[in-house]
DNA sequence: AACGTCATCGCAATCGTTTGCGTTAAGAAA
DNA sequence: TTTCTTAACGCAAACGATTGCGATGACGTT
């Protein structure tokens, strides 16, 4: 009904006092009289005054507002992200700004400037595929705002990151194909410019190698969605010496790789067993449900926040680099058993 | 390395020239000699100078930012609802503040109250389980902020709202059951205080009706979740007379219901078919794919935005109360193709 | 009577930016 | 020389709230 909101000179007016008295009436300033405060609170209530943030912001240079930079929201790990840094921000009276990159560099570029624009206090950021050049996240470090990187982080940076350890979740699961009885084992890989790609593969290597199974090169794929898991099915199962089982660097491709075998009568786990990576929500409804990691989405944005907000509190306070989230394989039935 | 960020005031100091000169220098202004403009643009640039949001929002009452009120983000629907938003509102420069409520009451209240502190400019909004009250929505209406309801919506507002037409597509599942060859189809029911509850209940009824199937009570069911279908599985199954169709009213509740079946022996769909609603991600892999609706959350999430930044444009705009989103039948195996 | 005390309140500056209006000086027109 | 234009810029108020400081009266104290 009405245009524009309530202020507090909306009320000093129709009360006759100055804003001042008004202002220190609402938070109960010695220097007013309970009945000055009695007539303020009354017409502020009934008025529906809610104190206005812009300003407020503009004052205090504090924003209480944080934002996420994230690839894409309807990913099940990033969307539990964020579900752990709106309970945690939520609970610290922060608000949560979303800017989604699509992967593509240009808008994560423009989502940093729309960051520093809203003078939002502080960011965490989980880097595009395409992205390689960090100046924009520099820019924003530069600029005094706390930075807090996880899963997909960029290096060269003072910055705190939450990540899990990839190396050793990667080694686990491969070794837990490998203790399955598995005896050639693909792996299908995530992008080797990201760190999570890298380390992945240096796990998968080093399980391999600890098993006494040989490394070779032709069981690497690279392949990071259900469709090019197809693709990389067609590949591996045309080799002179196919894959038994497989590890993939997400639960996607994973259920992918699952799906384009089944078609072509290969029984999942009997001849290939499928560990997958993420634990998303899905793992639980495949036929056979899917081995994978639990990678605690939740667990890591809330651990991100927190350390953000610990930051913000303190410009000077560091977890000291980097706070390794706990991962744990979740066994089920796309794997063999003994 | 910088406290604060860099304000006009600081370029305006080092060239010795007045804030208001390099305010319209910086935007071109006609009045400002060519040379100044360049001095100014340079050090702008040079100092990495980004306008203050939050002054311009004090000044010009506009925030360029709306909020999202959902129940919670890491359902797949809400997601790609919010992956819809985000593209639209940032396409029009618009910031995105979501908000979940977690199905809580106390929380929307919360949050509806920050929106207003924040000054966002309009609302979206998605009801929770547990809201019957909607005075803090009336709430932020009554103080001037344009409102647009998506799928959970409520009554009684003046605003938009953005819906799939649930009794249609419950028609057209249900229906696909009866031709189908089903003769006794249940229906895992939402709650039924949400009008998507009923309406998706009154679907089905009419839908037998004009099956010519009886409509009968036992064969309806409340359960939205995956657990719940284990127990309207239990019930259900053991009835005189155990149904040979099942119509859930999401899809995480129909692979529940056709995880149960399976467990008990049941082939889906050959002893019971199944039909979910909602098209998550998912859908596609279980065994056998789960027949749903498709219920567009993106197309959605992007409608209500176009909506909701028409009307903060104009005030007086309306859509016209309802916009209803086209909905598509997925057909997959888990019904009978008969 | 003169002064101090204290309760209660208003003024004005501030945060960063915009903008209507006034000011200045140089050059043109008379 | 005087007056008028005009280009180029500064002043100050405004957005909403906070806060140090000063102002005002009503008292009580000597």
């Amino acid at each position: 009904m009405k245009g524009s909101q309530v202020t507090i000179k909306d009320i000093a007016k129709e009360l006759g006092i100055s804003a001042s008295t008004v202002s220190r009436a609402l938070k109960d300033h010695p220097d007013i009289s309970v009945e000055t405060k009695r007539m303020v609170n009354d017409l502020a209530k009934k008025l529906r005054y809610k104190p206005n943030a812009v300003a407020l912001s503009l004052k205090s240079s504090r924003t209480n507002t944080i934002g996420v930079i994230i690839p894409e929201i309807v990913h099940y790990f990033f969307s539990s992200v964020i579900s752990g840094v709106e309970d945690v921000a939520y609970e610290a009276g922060y608000n949560v700004m979303i800017f989604q990159s699509n992967e593509k560099y240009e808008r994560e570029v423009t989502n940093a400037q729309a960051l520093l624009s809203n003078r939002t206090e502080g960011v965490m950021v989980s880097v595009s595929k395409e992205t390689h050049n960090f100046e924009h996240l520099h820019m924003l470090e530069d600029s005094g705002i706390p930075l807090v990187f996880f899963d997909r982080i960029a290096t060269g940076f003072t910055s705190d990151k939450v990540i899990i350890d990839d190396h050793k979740a990667a080694y686990t699961a491969t070794q837990h194909l490998v203790k399955t009885g598995c005896k050639r084992i693909a792996h299908l890989a995530a992008p080797q410019n990201l760190a999570i790609g890298e380390k992945r593969l240096e796990g998968y290597k080093n399980a391999l190698r600890d098993g006494g199974l040989p490394y070779k090169e032709e069981y690497v794929y690279p392949a990071d969605s259900v469709e090019l898991a197809e693709n990389a099915i067609e590949y591996l199962m045309h080799l002179p010496e196919p894959p038994d089982g497989i590890f993939a660097n997400n639960d996607l491709t994973a259920i992918g790789a699952m799906k384009a075998l089944q078609r072509r009568e290969y029984r999942v786990p009997e001849d290939v067993s499928i560990m997958g990576f993420s634990a998303g929500r899905f793992s639980d409804f495949t036929t056979p449900k899917l081995s994978s990691v639990d990678q605690h989405g939740y667990e890591m944005g809330a651990e991100a926040t927190r350390i953000l907000l610990k930051r913000i509190a303190n410009p000077n306070y560091s977890y000291g680099d980097t706070k390794v989230v706990d991962t744990n394989l979740v066994i089920r039935e796309s794997t063999r058993s003994i």
